[in-house]
DNA sequence: CATGAATGAGGGTTCATTCAT
DNA sequence: AATGAATGAACCCTCATTCAT
C-alpha cells in the first residue's frame, strides 16, 4: 500500500514552511558567523541564493528573522528542560540531565545558541525581545533551585557562593557553542560527560 | 594651602597622553556596553563631551581605537602572565596564579575583556588584528603546557581530554567579564579563590 | 419567480468587462483616498480580494489603470458637455447647464474627479497622459467663450479679468469633489443651484 | 559709525538658521512641484546642491522637513488672521480682510500652500500632523462665525446653506495657490479685489 | 484566472570619515 | 583641539512587475 499518492515532479517543491526554515537556518548561520549587526540582509540572501528584496516576501524584517530564530531555539530548549524537570530527579541527576540536555541543544541549534550568547544582552532592552529576559529568569531560577536542593541534600558542597556557582555552570556550558562543531570528535553526550566530570569533581587529582 | 605643586593653569590641563587614555576608556566602555558594530563614533563623542569629527584629531579611525584598546589590554595581560610564568612554580600553583592574575586583569580592564570576548573571533580575520590570534596561540600553549605538567606530575586528573579541559578553564574565567562589576561584593582575589575551588575540586560534596 | 432571464450558471459570473470595471472602480476609490503615488498595487488587490500579481492579468500596469480611469471619466464628461453645447443656449443658460452637468459628473465619478484634481498637473508631463492637457485646453476654451459671450451680451459683468473669472468658476466647481459624498444631504442638482446662486449673484445681500 | 565690526570674509557665511530656511525653501518648492510622495530626498539635495545624506545633518527626516514647512506657514497664516480678527471689524470687512490676507499668504508661501492643499487630508491621520486638523477646525469656525454674523446683520444673503458657502469661499481662495505665480500680472491685493468682487456680487450683470 | 515566489530598481536613512575654519 | 558641515558608501526595506504553475 502506497503511503501517499504523490505526483512525481521533477523538482522537489518545498512547502512554504520548509522554505521558511531553510531561510532561517541560513540566516542563523550567517548571524552566528558575523554577528547580527555586521550581517547584511544581502549577505543572507546571497547565501540563500536569492535577492535581498525577496527575503521580505517571507519575513517582515531582519529583526523578525532574528526573533524567530531565537524564539524557536528557546521553545525547544524549554521543552527539553521541562521534560527533565518533570522527571523530578534528585539534584545531582537533575544537574547532569540539564547539562546533557544543554549540549544536545547546542548540537541541534549551534548558530542560535551562538547568536543568543553574543546578542542577548543588548536585545533584552527591546520590547520585541522581552521573552529573552523572561527565559533568563526561569533559567536562573531553575538552576539556583537545583543547586540549593543539592546543598541542602549534601550532594553539593556547602562552602560556595551559589550565585557564583550558577554563573560558573551556566557560562561553562553555553560558551561551548562558540567552539563546538557538530559532527566533530565528540558527541554532545560525550562532551557533557567530560564537562560534568570537571564541574562535579574538579581538575585536581585525588 | 596647596598640598601639591601643580602648574598654575587656569584649567587643569590634561597632557595629550592622558586625554588619549580618557577617550579610549570612554570608547571601551561604550564598545563593551553596545558592541563594537552597534556603537557609533558619535555616541563615543557624546559620552566624551566632544563632537564626532573631533575624535579624528586623536585617532585615525574607529578601528584604530578598538585596536589600541585591545593591544593595551593584551600587553598588560601578558606582562602579568609572564611574571607568573617566570616564577617557575609547580603546575597547580601556576594554574592558581594564572587564574588569579586573570581575574585581576578583568578587574582592571573589564571593558576591554568584554570586547575581546565578543569580537575577537570576527576580528581575527583582519590583518590589523593578527596580534589577537598570536596571543591566543601563546595563551593556549601556556595553559595546555601547565595542564600537561599537572597531569604528568599527578596533581591533575589523567582521565580528561586536555583540550576540553583547557577550553573549560579558559571560558570559565573569561566569561566572568560579562557580569563582573568592579567594586562589587567580591574582590578579584576572592572570586578567583571561589572559582579555583570549583575548577579544582568540583561542585560535588566529598 | 425570476424576474429576469439570466444565463443559468452556478456562480453569477461577471463578464470580463464587468470585472474590469469593478477592479477599476476599486482602484479609483483607493487612488482617490490615498493619492496615486501613495497607493500600492497590493492595496488595490487587497481591496478587490485578489493578489497583487493577479491584477496584471487584467491590466498592463498601475499607470494604465490610472489612465483608463481618467480617460473614461473625461469621455463621459465631454459627452455631457457636448450635449449642452450642441443645444446652443444663451451664455447664462449655458453656464448654468455646464455647472449642473459638472456636479452630475462629480456625483457619478467622484473618485476619478478627485484623482484628476490632485494628479493632473504632474501627469500632464507624461506622453501617455497628453489627453489631459488636450481636455484642459478644450475646457478652457469652452468656458472662456461662454464667459465672453456673456460679457458681450451684457448678462455678465464687464469689469472682470476673464481669465481670473474662468479659474474662479472652474475651481469653485471641481474642488467640490474633495468633500462631496454621493448620497449625502444634497442632490447634485441642488448643490449646483446653490453654487450658481453664489457664483452668479454673490454672497452679499442686495 | 559702523553698525557692527564684522570681519570681511570672502564668502558670505550663512547662519545655521538661514541655511535651514534655504534648504526648507528648496524642499518646499520641490514638494509643491512633484508632490510629497513623488519627491525623493535625493532630488531635494540635488536642487540644493548637496548630497542626500547631508540633508540629515540639518533635518531628522523627509517628514520632519514637511512638518516644518507646514508649521511655519500655518503659524504665519494665523498671525495674520489673528491681527484681522483682533480688529473686530464688521462681517463684510472681516471677510474682505481675511480673503486679502489669504492671498498675501499665498504670495509669500505659495509652495507651502500648494503642499497643504494636496497633502493635508492624508497627513491629518498622522499624529505628527495633528496640528493640521486643529488649524482646520479654527479655520472653519472663524469663517462660519463671520458668515453667520453677516447673515444676522443682513449684509450677506440669508438663503444660502452656510456650510456650502463656507466651502465655496475657502476653496475658491486657496486653490488659487495652484496657479498663482508670484511676480505675475496681479499683486495679491489686486487678485483679492477681483475675487471679492466675484464672491460678494457675483458674475451676473445687474 | 489566480497564486506564490521572485526580481530589480530605487528610496529613505545611517554613519565613518574629511576638512576648512 | 575642536567645530560644523559635508561626503559617499552602504544598509534595510518597498514595490511595481514577471512568470511558472
Amino acid at each position: 500500500m502506497p503511503t501517499k499518492k504523490q505526483p512525481q515532479v521533477k523538482k522537489v517543491q518545498a512547502t512554504p514552511d520548509e522554505r521558511r526554515r531553510e531561510l532561517l537556518a541560513t540566516a542563523a548561520e550567517v548571524f552566528a558567523a558575523q554577528g547580527y549587526n555586521a550581517t547584511t540582509v544581502r549577505r543572507i540572501a546571497d547565501e540563500a541564493g536569492l535577492l535581498a528584496g525577496s527575503l521580505y516576501y517571507h519575513f517582515d524584517s531582519k529583526e523578525s528573522m532574528l526573533e524567530e530564530i531565537l524564539r524557536t531555539f528557546l521553545d525547544e530548549l524549554w521543552a527539553g528542560y521541562d521534560t527533565v524537570l518533570d522527571a523530578q530527579l534528585g539534584p545531582r541527576q537533575t544537574l547532569e540531565a540539564l547539562v546533557t540536555e544543554s549540549f544536545r541543544e547546542i548540537d541541534r541549534h549551534r548558530p542560535a545558541v551562538a547568536i543568543y550568547q553574543k546578542e542577548a544582552r543588548q536585545l533584552a532592552g527591546l520590547e520585541r525581545f522581552e521573552f529573552l529576559a523572561e527565559s533568563q529568569r526561569r533559567f536562573e531560577e531553575t538552576w539556583l533551585t537545583t543547586l540549593e536542593r543539592g546543598v541542602a541534600g549534601q550532594v553539593f558542597r556547602a562552602d560556595l557562593d551559589l550565585r557564583l556557582a550558577y554563573r560558573f555552570v551556566r557560562d561553562t556550558v553555553w560558551v561551548a557553542a562558540s567552539w563546538y562543531r557538530p559532527g566533530g570528535h565528540h558527541s554532545p553526550e560525550e562532551i557533557a560527560r567530560q564537562y560534568l566530570a570537571m564541574v562535579l569533581d574538579g581538575l585536581a587529582a585525588r
